[in-house]
DNA sequence: TTGCATCCGGTACCTGGGTACAGGCTTACC
DNA sequence: GGTAAGCCTGTACCCAGGTACCGGATGCAA
């Protein structure tokens, strides 16, 4: 009957206790066992499950990938279900796009640095501004709603 | 009396009728004169700062950024007030880190495709997994909240 | 002057990822 | 067996950045 006490699973991991109950109710932990007052009893794999989420979303996934991502890994007795891999081939078009993505915002940031321009409003009138308005407010939507990653 | 209705101006900076006012209340947009009934009616240049919001958006400053950045170029009647310049600077150093960050995660997820590791828990519970679990769990926190621009 | 599109203010709701609090029960240690 | 720390459930709230809906008033063209 032993096993981690919630506390414990949490310090771990290194999150909030209430983020337990939070993952299990968004189905990414599995319902622990219970002692006889009711307490959760982790086995020591919830806290590498903790750690794997922590790190799947800083890779880009959000929950609900990482939810179904478990889920795959999890009751693959049959077939691999296009698994990890693919969605990590996916994952990291996502993130190569994100970052190629940041380097023009980059660029723009480091020439409007240089140009030495002031005050984005009227600067945005005249066409001496570096900053194409145009085209980066309008910028590639490409990856749909993934990818805030960390941020927060 | 002449000037652009909201819904004008709304289709030409692209955004949402809804959030001119909400830009408004959040003291992005200055509030326009009205009609004699009441109704908005923005100068052209309207257009040409919600470009700007956006473009700042993408540019990884949030709103309350832009509007102190809107606010600092509009009265630099006296001091230059530290302006778009130095924190266009600010925010080019943490666009560095967020593509130093992604280039890790990207780099990641690479070895775990070369790999074909195909489960996240069991992979993660041995050493052969090229996924840095503990590192990149509690990876940098670096930037607060701003950098997630589009992607929504 | 009629009729429809548009706009008004106010308020409520949404997503994602948590975090906090209240009031009561369990566990662990002395 | 007392007591403090820890955990339980349920519910409410937080953040950013919007979006939706309502009933009523306006704008504009025919």
């Amino acid at each position: 009957m032993t096993g981690l006490r919630s506390g414990q699973v949490a310090d771990a991991a290194g999150v909030n206790l209430q983020t337990l109950r939070y993952y299990e109710r968004r189905g990414l932990l599995a319902e622990p066992d219970r002692s006889l007052g009711g307490h959760r009893l982790y086995p020591a794999e919830a806290v590498t499950v903790l750690k794997v989420i922590k790190a799947a979303q800083r890779l880009g996934f959000t929950l609900d990938e990482v939810a179904d991502l478990l889920a795959a890994g999890g009751h693959r007795h049959g077939r691999p279900d296009a698994g990890l891999r693919q969605r990590a081939q996916e994952k990291l078009a996502e993130v190569e796009a994100k970052i190629g993505d940041l380097q023009v915002i980059a660029g723009t940031l480091r020439a409007a640095v240089a140009a030495g321009c002031d005050d984005l409003v009227t600067c945005a009138g005249r066409p001496c501004c570096p900053i194409p308005f145009a085209t980066i407010a309008s910028a590639p939507p490409a990856d749909e709603g993934a990818l805030d990653a960390d941020s927060r």
